[in-house]
DNA sequence: CGAGAGTACCGTGTACTTTGAGTATCGGCT
DNA sequence: AGCCGATACTCAAAGTACACGGTACTCTCG
């Protein structure tokens, strides 16, 4: 039904594709500047324009979402992979991929709630459930672990869940560091993720072989 | 300021915490049928009176988010210790909690959205910075976690690190689960991420000694 | 002492204010 | 023709004001 791309319509895709862009930004800018709340009104002032602009872009709010999500993850992916190149061992790369996480986050956190924050969509299916970050995130891990399972010969079945558990691991460690500061530093905390990342917790209590124990919770 | 405490005023407690109650569940009654987009006004609906009441007993929809989640962490302990309790190895007791976890929120998939949504207060200190229910059910691994710690005479300062860690790992795993289903089952999904939580991602790479890798995300 | 007047609350509903998402409509540019 | 943009709206949901009515406690005066 929309079969007929008039020329005096194509003509507009690329200042579409950049204005998109660009409110995606300006929608970045103005979290950071009034915090993860933002209202539509307050993104479009700060890309100098009103809200029927934003509106005539993204459908929704939550399309804007999607797309900021989509941005910040194409930042971090970038930031964790350059990370990750830095290191020598498989271990040491995850280190350095948690770090990097961490120091983004700790950098940009308002940012950081905003694409945390899942919109809740009401339930009924849209095709995709709306792609937040850690989504992003995970697949991308996911990709990585089943890539090195391959190599490894072995069966790729896990990896979904292996990659998001992995990324959900990090950040609920880090939203509670980020919510309920202990004391504890980012490269304390990266240390202890990745420990607990690399070794699971077997590492926690086999040590003295774990006589039985009958009430914990 | 609040002193005097007449017994006029005292008098009411024992209500007050009754009708609380009585309100949190018909909240999540009101969940369960509305969705996790509930309106405060189809929660007092579900009461059986009006909003007006509920805002004498919450403050803030928070408030009552809040509760609900206390209400909600309450009874998925206590599943998660039933579970745990019948483990035999220390890992079993992992797998068992794990299994407990994805149960609950499989049967009772809305009040989980609703329960894992977490209202984006405006990050103004309020004390005690909203307890949702991931946190609570961290908490609670961190204490177990801390325990066998110090049992193996570890040092226990990762304790809260790992338990928000172990507690996320699950969460993320199986809100991509619930929102992407991919034919995996529960138990499969369970035992996929007590390999994780128990051996880590050492249990990947490991195998053949991981080669070195170039463009790894 | 004890009965009535007064007090300190709670319960409930209706009708309001406010805030923020999303829309209608008009004028203007290329 | 077809899109861009702004002003000025609608609409929904959170939260508030107010008014009425009730019950247990307390105070005071006989």
């Amino acid at each position: 039904m929309k079969a007929v791309r008039d020329k005096r319509t194509s003509r507009w895709d690329a200042h579409r594709r950049a204005r998109r862009a660009e409110l995606t930004d300006a929608a970045i800018a103005a979290i950071r500047a009034h915090g993860a709340g933002v209202g539509m009104d307050e993104v479009a002032a700060g890309a100098c324009t009103s809200k029927t602009v934003v509106y005539r872009h993204f459908t929704d709010r939550t399309q804007l979402y999607v797309a900021v999500c989509e941005r910040v993850a194409e930042v971090l992916v970038a930031q964790i992979r350059a990370a990750m190149a830095g290191g020598e061992s498989p271990r040491a790369k995850t280190a350095a991929g948690i770090a990097a996480y961490l120091r983004l986050i700790e950098n940009d956190p308002e940012v950081y709630r905003f694409v945390v924050h899942r919109p809740l969509v009401d339930s009924a299916l849209d095709g995709d459930p709306v792609a937040d970050l850690v989504s992003l995130i995970g697949d991308e891990a996911a990709a990585v672990i089943a890539a090195q399972l391959r190599r490894a010969g072995s069966d790729t079945g896990a990896a979904v869940s292996w990659g998001h558990g992995i990324v959900g691991l990090v950040r609920a460690a880090a939203d509670n560091w980020l919510a309920r500061p202990t004391g504890t530093t980012r490269d304390e905390l990266a240390a202890q993720l990745t420990d607990l990342a690399w070794s699971g917790l077997s590492g926690v209590v086999a040590p003295h072989q774990a006589s039985h124990k009958e009430e914990p919770a």
